[in-house]
DNA sequence: TCATCGCATGAGTCAATATTCATATGATAA
DNA sequence: TTATCATATGAATATTGACTCATGCGATGA
């Protein structure tokens, strides 16, 4: 039953049909929390920043450390949230783990993403 | 110049060519910085219930207040926040301001994204 | 087996931000 | 012009979340 009580204009709105087209279609809520969950953890420069990183190439904690210039805890704390939310995979090698992205449509986020920032520019 | 002076791990890294290799190729702080802030605006429930919204039609903020259910200063705070980022665009129509999407960019990140989510259930 | 190295994690702190409430602004219609 | 409607915004509150510090864990090599 969707809700209809909500405060809204008091004259008929100034589409009602559309709004009522839209809220059959749109998807289900579980869904866009999962959507907006998953650009959430893309929206952190730290994050960006490894995602960028390993866009170019499988890496060791160790590498993004001294790349991001960062201490490694905090590094460790952001590749959780990233393993997470299934943006990035892990595997061991020897001592270290590597990281990598999970797959296509992650580097293809960051590209479409790119695409955008820089027309604005 | 770039620091190396950060913490890191204190044998050789595991692939210090590719470190470098990576600090060479990859995209400016500024850039990336708003990339980060692109997908941080992308990545709360009530904005995502928004764009998904508009992905269907262009709609005034009485429309979108109806379909999310909640009140309208929460919703224009929120279309505040996607106008700034150049996410949605606006105009004015009489009494009423519609809204849509800013550009195709947008709609295949959000496209993308879905896929992404979908894929992991 | 024990020390060391690379990485992970829990607790605490501080900053960022989503929502609500109250009110302002600007356009339309009477 | 004045009242009303749709939208915007400032301040306050409450929650979330990123980073640091300290420490834990597991694998390797001596």
């Amino acid at each position: 039953m969707i809700d209809t009580s909500a405060e809204s204009c008091q004259t008929a709105c100034f589409h009602p049909d559309l709004v009522d087209q839209v809220r059959k279609t749109i998807p289900g809520e579980p869904l866009q929390a999962d959507l907006a969950q998953l650009f959430k953890v893309l929206g952190d420069h730290t994050r960006m920043r490894i995602l960028n990183a390993l866009y170019r190439s499988e890496l060791c904690v160790c590498d993004l450390t001294s790349i991001l210039g960062m201490n490694q805890s905090a590094v460790s704390h952001q590749l959780r949230v990233l393993r997470d939310a299934k943006i990035v995979r892990s595997r061991k090698q020897g001592k270290n783990v590597l990281y990598s992205l999970d797959d296509s449509h992650i580097a293809e986020l960051i590209r479409i993403g790119f695409e955008h920032v820089q027309e604005g520019r």
